[in-house]
DNA sequence: GGCTATTTGTTCAGCCATTGAATTATTTGC
DNA sequence: GCAAATAATTCAATGGCTGAACAAATAGCC
C-alpha cells in the first residue's frame, strides 16, 4: 500500500535521464543473471531505444561491463549480458571497535577487494590516535585499490555508540568516547577520496547499522525487511524496513539492548531496570555460564561459550537458554510492534545460534499476536566479524548504484 | 540521510508532469499562506514559467482555486495565492467499531464536510448486515457530497482488528469478525465512488492505522514521525515514519497491546504472558479502579474514570498511574528500538491524559537511553472520538493531493 | 498626478530525452 | 542456403522544461 515516493526536489528536463540511469542500473545490480537490454527494456517499462542510449552512458562511464559469456537463449542474435563494472568506483569501509580496527574497500558488485584487520585494545587510545592509524590503513588501501582499477568514491566509519547527524560520536561507552568529533579529526589528514558530486565523503553510524546494511546487501539477496541483532558487549540491532535502514528521528533507533524485559529486575548502567543487555549482553552469558569474570578478551568469550556449550556444559547451556528467553521477550516486542518476519543474529551471537534459537523460538510463538498467521525466521548472520565494515563500505557503493548520474558527470 | 527514492517504474516523457502535478500541489497543501506562483516556483526550483503550466492545468481540473483576499507583499504586482479546491475530489471515511458505524467525508483541505454516527451493540451484528447499514448511511453521505459541489473517489474503511492485504478482516476479535471477506461483501452493493485512475476504490485497514494518520493530516501540521496509541478495549498503535505509515510485512503492524511489560505476569488472551492490555487496557484500568465490571458500556467507562479522578478518587487514580507505568515500560521500548520524539496519545487515552502522562514520562525519563538528548513529547490527540473514520477519509484525499494525474486525466 | 522601481505572471523559441517505427545485425532451425 | 526469430541501433516526431523577453499591476517618491 506505499504510495510511490516522488523525488523530494523539482523534476527538471535532466532529471528524467538521472532517474532512468539509476533505475537501469538498479535492474542490472538486482538481476540474477545478465540481463540484455532487451530485458531491461522488459521489465522497467522503457523502450528498448532508451535503455540503449542509457546503457551507452553506463558503458561509457565504466559502470556497467558487458559480460563475456553471452547468455544464450535460443534462435536469434544473441543478446550481449550486462553486468556491474568490477573496475571503477568503489566504497572504503572503516570500523573502530573495542578491539580492533578494520579497514576494507567493496566495489559495485558487493566484493570485498581489500580488507586489513589491526587487533589491539582500543579502550586506552585517544580517538585522535585511533583515528590517525586508521587513516594510515586506509592510504594503504586505497594504493591497492587504485592497482586493481578502483576509485575510493567515499567512506563510511562503523562505531560502538551513539552517533548524531554531524557525523559526532556522541558516546560510545565501551570504547570510552564521548563527543568525538569524528569529521573534524579525519579532515586534519590529506583526503583519501575523490569526491562525487552526491555521495558524501564521509558517514559515520553505528555498527549495528552498518552490520544490517551488509546483511542487506548480501548475496543471496534475502529479505527486504527484518531485523538485525549484533550481540556484542552491548546489544545492538539494525531495522531494515523495505530495502532501506530506519534510522529514527535523530538516527539512534536500534537500542534493542535497553529494551526491559525485567521491568523491576536488575540494575543497567543506562540508567533504567531490567534492560535486556543485563541479561542477554555477554558480560551477563559469561557470568552466569559461570566463567570467571577473568581478562577474558571480547573476542574469545563467545568462541569459549560455544565450546563449553558444544561439550554438554551444563552451567553454559543454562546461561545460553536463559539469555535466549529474554532475547526472545525482547524479540517478541519488535515483531508485535514492527510485523517483521526475519530477525537475523549477527555479531557474537552469529556463533550462538544453535543454542539461542530454540528459546528464542518459543518465546515468540507465545508471544507474537500473529504468529498463527507468519511465521518468524530466525537466522544467523552469514557475515563474518567485521559485518560492520563491510556493510560500510558497501553502502557507499551501494549509493552509487542508487545516483549514478554524480559519478557519471564526473568521469565526463 | 534518507536516499532519495526514484520511483518505482519507468519514467516517461508524461511522468515528469505527473511529478511536478504532485510536486507542486504538495506545495499548496503544505504551504501555511496560500503561496502565489512565483512562491511555488522558489520553493520547487521549477521556473515560474513551469508552474504557470502546471498550476493552470492543476485549476483546470479544479484541484486549486485562487483565493480571494490576494496576500499582500509590497511594492509590484499583486500575487494571486493558490488554495486547494474546496469542491471537487473528496474521500469516504468509514468504521465499524464495538458501539457504533460512523461514515464521514473529507475535502481536500481536510475538512470534514460530512458526518454521520450510528450508535448501536455491533456485536449481535453479522457483518454482512453491519456493512449493508454502512453502505445506506454512505449513500446519504454520497448525496449531501454531490450537492455541496464534492465528488467522491474512494473509500477506506477502519476496523478494529487485523487485515490481510486484499482487505479481508482476518480477526476482530472485540467485534467477533473472522475471516470477514469485506470487499466482496461490499461488491455486492451499487458503487457509491466515481473510479478514478491510480486510486483504490476501497482500502480496509485497521483503525489505529487510519487514526494515526488523522493525526498526521490534522492542523496545525506536527512532527512527521511519531507513535500514535489507540487505547480501547485492545490497545492499538499506528506508526508513522517520514510523514508515511509504517504497515509491516503484512500490514500488522502496531500490536503494542501485547507488548510483554511484565514477562511472567498476567495470562493473556493472545496466549502471551504480561501482556500490556493486561495492565493497561480498559478493562483493566475500570477493574483496578474498583469499579464493578457492570455492563458499563465501553465509551462511557473512560468517561466515568476521568470523572473519578478529577474529584481525586483514590482508587481510580492509583490505577491510572499503574497504567501509565505499564504504558511507560512499552512506550520505552518502542522509542528505545524507533528513536520517535513524539508520542500521542488517542482513542480513550486523549481524556485520560492528565493522569497517564506523568508516570508515563517518568517511565521514558528512566528507562530511554538517548532521553537526556532527545526529550520526548507525550500529548494527547486533537481529534475527536472518530478520529479512525476522519483519518480514513482524510486518506483518500491525501491521494488525490499526492497522485493528482489520475484525476486530471478523469476530468479532461 | 506621473514616473520609476519592483514583483508577478505569460509568451515563445530552443532544447533535451523519450517514443515508435523502420532498419540493421546475428543466430537457430529446416 | 533461406526463413524465422531475437537483439540492438537509427531517426524523425513529440512532449515538457528552460530562459529570456515581455506584459501587467502595484507602491513609493517627487
Amino acid at each position: 500500500m506505499s504510495l510511490t515516493h516522488a523525488p523530494a526536489g523539482a523534476v527538471r528536463q535532466g532529471s528524467l535521464r538521472e532517474l532512468n540511469l539509476a533505475l537501469v542500473l538498479g535492474r542490472i545490480a538486482a538481476a540474477h543473471r545478465p540481463p540484455s537490454r532487451a530485458d531491461l527494456a522488459t521489465a522497467t517499462g522503457l523502450t528498448r531505444a532508451t535503455v540503449s542510449a542509457v546503457v551507452e552512458d553506463l558503458l561509457a562511464g565504466r559502470l556497467v561491463s558487458e559480460s563475456d559469456p553471452a547468455p544464450r537463449s535460443g534462435a536469434g542474435r544473441p543478446a550481449r549480458g550486462l553486468v556491474l563494472a568490477d573496475q571503477g568506483p568503489a566504497g572504503l569501509g572503516l570500523e573502530v571497535n573495542v578491539d580492533y580496527l578494520t579497514v576494507c574497500v567493496v566495489d559495485l558488485t558487493g566484493q570485498v577487494r581489500h580488507r586489513t584487520v589491526h587487533r589491539a585494545d582500543l579502550r586506552p587510545v585517544a580517538p585522535a590516535d585511533a583515528l590517525a592509524k586508521l587513516v594510515e590503513m586506509a592510504g594503504a588501501a586505497r594504493d591497492d585499490a587504485a592497482g586493481q582499477g578502483l576509485t575510493l568514491v567515499g567512506a563510511a566509519l562503523a562505531v560502538p555508540g551513539l552517533v548524531d547527524d554531524t557525523g559526532v560520536v556522541r558516546l560510545a561507552p565501551n570504547l570510552g568516547w564521548r563527543d568525538v568529533p569524528v569529521p573534524a579529526l579525519l579532515a586534519e589528514h590529506p583526503p583519501l577520496i575523490e569526491q562525487v558530486p552526491g555521495i558524501p565523503a564521509l558517514v559515520v553510524d553505528n555498527e549495528a547499522n552498518f552490520a544490517a546494511l551488509g546483511e542487506l546487501h548480501s548475496r543471496p539477496p534475502g529479505p527486504s525487511s527484518f531485523l538485525h541483532i549484533s550481540g556484542e558487549v552491548g546489544i545492538g540491532a539494525g531495522i531494515v524496513l523495505d530495502g532501506a535502514l530506519f534510522r529514527g528521528v535523530r538516527g539512534w533507533s536500534g537500542e534493542i539492548g535497553h529494551l526491559p524485559v525485567h521491568p523491576e529486575g536488575r540494575p543497567c548502567r543506562c540508567g533504567g531496570q531490567g534492560c535486556l543487555e543485563q541479561y542477554a549482553g555477554q558480560e551477563a552469558i559469561v557470568a552466569a555460564a559461570g566463567l570467571a569474570q577473568a581478562e577474558l578478551p571480547a573476542d574469545t568469550a563467545t568462541a569459549r561459550l560455544a565450546e563449553l556449550a558444544e561439550a554438554g556444559d551444563a552451567d553454559a547451556l543454562r546461561a545460553l537458554h536463559d539469555a535466549g528467553t529474554a532475547l526472545g521477550v525482547a524479540v517478541a516486542s519488535v515483531v508485535n510492534l514492527l510485523d517483521l518476519d526475519t530477525v537475523v543474529l549477527g555479531g557474537g551471537y552469529a556463533a550462538l545460534a544453535p543454542w539461542l534459537c530454540p528459546p528464542l523460538l518459543a518465546e515468540i510463538a507465545g508471544r507474537v499476536l500473529t504468529a498463527a498467521w507468519s511465521p518468524v525466521t530466525v537466522r544467523p548472520s552469514t557475515l563474518g566479524a567485521e559485518a560492520a565494515a563491510v556493510g560500510a563500505a558497501g553502502s557507499v557503493a551501494r549509493r552509487i548504484v542508487a545516483q549514478p548520474a554524480g559519478w557519471l558527470a564526473r568521469s565526463a
